[in-house]
Parts: C-alpha cells; structure tokens; sequence
DNA sequence: ACTCCAATGTTATTGTGTAACATGGCTTGC
DNA sequence: GCAAGCCATGTTACACAATAACATTGGAGT
C-alpha cells in the first residue's frame, strides 16, 4: 500500500487501471506502446514514486529489457510526450502522471526527506506569473512548478524539521 | 512585478551596485565574500545570463582562481543559500539574482530559442499550490518556478516560432 | 519480395555533481 | 605567543545524467 498524493489508496488497480488507460490512449492515437515503454511506465506506477532514469535502466536489465541509458532515456522520452509520465527537474526523476487525461499544466510537492512526491494542478500562466509574461510580451510554453518542503508523513514523524 | 531580463540597462552599474550590496550584507551577516566567491558572482553579473557550473569553472581557472569542478560548486552553492544567485533547474545553470534583498520566491522566464533568462517575483505559495499544499498538509520550504517559451526579441524575430 | 520507417541495440562520449581526504590560514581562548 | 579548531580551498577520483552516432531489426504498405 504505498501513496498517492500522500494518502493510501488501492495500488494494484491505479497500476493497471492507467496501464489500461494508456494503452487505450495509444491506440487511439496511432502511438506505439511497444514493451519496454509499456513496462518502464509500469515500473514507475508500482514503485510510485520519483526515480532516476538509471534506477529504471537497472530494472529493465534484470529483466533483459535493455541495458543501456538510451534505451531507458528513449522510452521516458515517449512517456513524458504522451503526458503519461512527468520529470521532476529538482531531482532530475520521472515520475507516472496521476491525473492521466486531464488538461496538464502540473505542480508537484517534493518532500526533502523521505522524496515522495504528489501531484497537483496549478494553472500558473493564470495567475501572477502570466500576469508578468503578458507585460513583459513573455509566451508561455510550459511550465515547471516544483515545491519542496516536508509531507504529512514526515512533518508528524518529526523527521528532519 | 519588476523584469531585468528582456530590457536594456545600465549594465556596468548594475554590476558594481550589486557587487558592493553583496559585501555589505555578507559584512553585516557574518558571511565570508573570499575572492573565489566574490568572483562568481561578478562573472554571474558580467555575462548576465544563465551559466552552467563549467562555465564559471572555465573562467576561474583561465584566471588561476581554481581549476576542479568543487571549487565552483562550492562557490555557487554558497551564493544560492546566500541567495545571491538562483539555480535554474530546467537548465542545470545558475543566474545571478536581479532583485538582491527582495524576499524570495522567485520565478523565472526562459526563452528555449536564445536561452535568456528574465526574473519575476511569485509568491507561489499564496495562491493555488499553496492551497493545495495545505489541504494536504504539506508543508512548503522552497519553490521551483520555471516558465519556458519564446521571449519578446525571438518572437518578434519569428525565431522557433 | 522490396522499401521505408520506426524502434531497438550498442559503443562511446559529454555534461553535471559529489565524496573524501589533504592543506592552509585565520581567530580565539589560554 | 601558541595551540586548537574551524572554515575555506586544493585535489583526486568517481557517480550520476544525458546524448551522439551508427548498426540492426522488424513490421506496414506497395
């Protein structure tokens, strides 16, 4: 039972309840998700959590999946432009989308000392931010909002305040 | 909402202005400017863009003033928790920062055709992250706000349009 | 069967960042 | 003065992150 956002919640079906998604959304949209895509997006949704490109590339090779960084790099390359998958820049990791589907413009709150991570939705180019590009004549592209700071878990636990 | 980063300015002001505010708060706090130190700072300033930790390391050693990467590191790692300079995550590069003395959670535009890098204040944690923080329990520390796109002289180049 | 293209395999290299330990120099208390 | 301790620096070596470049495979369409 691991976490999602910080809360408990029933991790076998989010696992293959996204797998399906995705595979459903590939279909759709004449996308390819061949196996080792399929399973490095698997790998993040089980261990649910952020992790490295090389942590997955050690997985992958136990399992005879490929065992060099462009293979690892090339299949998160493909989850990260299909939205199934986000990098987290502050910890150079990636991490499963947990609001597959949804319009995307994610916000992620990293804990300093057990490196969970959850995801929200912030429309940042509403807000103040976009206030500035507008005036500075700034596009917006994309966004990349990261909080750090300590999760529930920890806070309560005393852990590193 | 004050922006350096498209305008023109008077360079060499802001330079030796922000230099000598930086000696002073150090000189007030208790903090060490050593020439290493004060010398990252004034290549930060000079270039006035993002530079990664081998650029700077490049100039310091053409200058005898270290040659291996930890100098550099340590130098910039003690600007940033000076907050003297910020690191721009997306980019793996740091920039000095425009609005020394300020209070602090910064944000930043990044223009992905010419690299240029303009800093705008969001208080972040006021509007709907914080929120969302909140309701989770999560407790903010520090704040990654990056925004990526075309600036003003690229867009109206038509560079990468 | 052939061609094309996307995906994968593989080698090698570049870029980013740190661990660990040695040295030097200042300051602070004696 | 001088010893102790601390902070900054010098240096070696390495770990982690990412990509370039090229070879190979295998399916889709003709």
């Amino acid at each position: 039972m691991a976490l999602l956002g910080f809360e408990r919640h029933d991790h076998d079906s989010c696992v293959s309840d996204t797998l399906s998604a995705a595979e459903a959304h590939c279909a759709e949209a004449g996308l390819r998700l061949t196996p080792v895509r399929r399973r490095v997006l698997e790998i993040l949704l089980e261990r649910h959590r952020a992790l490295g490109a090389y942590d997955i590339l050690e997985t992958l090779a136990a399992e005879g999946l490929g065992s060099q960084p462009p293979v690892a790099y090339r299949a998160l390359d493909f989850l990260v432009k299909a939205g199934f998958v986000h990098k987290i820049e502050r910890l150079n990791a990636y991490v499963a989308c947990a609001h597959p589907g949804d319009s995307h413009a994610p916000a992620f709150m990293i804990c300093r000392s057990c490196d969970s991570v959850a995801e929200a939705q912030a429309s940042l180019a509403a807000g103040a931010l976009g206030d500035a590009a507008k005036a500075a004549g700034f596009r917006i592209e994309r966004t990349v909002v990261e909080a750090e700071g300590l999760c529930p878990g920890c806070l309560k636990r005393g852990d590193a305040t």
